[in-house]
DNA sequence: GTCTATAGACGGATAGAC
DNA sequence: GTCTATCCGTCTATAGAC
């Protein structure tokens, strides 16, 4: 409690938060590379320079870990792409769904390992995690289903909203199995997407 | 080599297929549930219904068995798709790739847990098994190149036909993460599709 | 063909020293 | 905060009986 206490605590403070954003980010590394269940908390710890133990000194399980990871995934892809919708209010509503699929491209491709070890290792992580996702992952969703919405007009139906954002985020998300930075380019790849939705009247 | 033992040694090869059908059919459904390294020997073979040491009378090791499940998994939707347009050949270029499509999906879907197995586990099996993959994989590629070839017409580049088969491909593959057969139905997904392919001149 | 039994390696997690 | 040491479970794969 003393004044001179503070300082040190303080540096406690800011070496842990540190040492768990690079346990975060190796493990965000490993998941999209080689899975959840191939991911050893042995190796991971190995990667970050410390031993399996100490990682439960930050989180109390690899499920917790894999969830907060998976958790920042969507929220930085949802962060990203709200973020340039508000500033593009002037944009058609066409314009605006196209913007939206690519910073959620860029992010996924170029930026965020979270973001694809969400999109990678959902479908096989523990229930309990995906339990733990299922509010982030539904806000998102809510997102791209106003951009849709918008592009589709009024008289569009729920279920076409539905369809057409599974196959747009399903074509974006397969990205992942294809995308070769040296080969692709996001621009070129939107352009070609974008091809494929018609003005509306 | 006696007439006499023939019969004994069939009904022990007819009996012999019959059980590795069996792996393979449970291995397919397993590794689309919970993927490669979740699929634990002892309890595919439990629901075989013999112990996991008995597997190893069909098949060399793990990764064998999933490369023959994945494998299969992309011959049933070649042959489903190939055989299907072979009796199409009165068809448009359009009409044919939407054609093509249904058939994928309908595979994937409600037939084969093969094909879903091989689209979910791919990114995380061991190397030698996508290595084993690697030619399967690139004459389904071509199939598909062919039908969008065809459809987006003799002006069309490759990075135009690869980049649309990622994302019909993508797309249509990504209902794995959300189809629901009480709910949805094949043939209005693909109708939405389709109404994203213009005619072409 | 399938069994039992087990080798040998590796997994997540915990306790207590420092 | 991180380490060492370890518990205890599970895994693939093999050997040999039946």
């Amino acid at each position: 409690m003393s004044e001179e206490a503070k300082p040190s605590r303080q540096r406690s403070k800011a070496k842990a938060a540190e040492a768990r954003r690079e346990i975060l980010g190796v493990a965000a590394r490993m998941m999209r590379e080689i899975g959840y269940a191939d991911m050893s908390l042995r190796d991971l710890a190995a990667e970050v320079g410390m031993k399996a133990g100490s990682l439960y000194y930050h989180f109390p399980s690899k499920e917790a870990l894999a969830s907060e990871v998976m958790r920042l995934g969507v929220e930085m892809v949802e962060d990203a792409v709200k973020g340039e919708l508000e500033q593009s209010s002037h944009l058609s509503a066409r314009e605006r769904l196209i913007l939206a699929m690519r910073i959620h491209l860029k992010t996924l491709l170029s930026e965020s390992d979270f973001s694809s070890a969400h999109i990678r290792c959902y479908p096989f992580v523990p229930d309990t995690v995906r339990e733990e996702l299922k509010a982030v992952r539904r806000a998102y969703n809510s997102v791209w289903n106003d951009i849709i919405g918008a592009y589709l007009g009024a008289a569009a139906t729920p279920v076409q909203i539905r369809h057409l954002r599974y196959t747009l985020l399903g074509a974006m998300n397969w990205s992942l199995e294809w995308f070769n930075s040296d080969r692709d380019d996001v621009d070129t790849y939107v352009a070609s997407i974008a091809g494929l939705l018609p003005e509306q009247e």
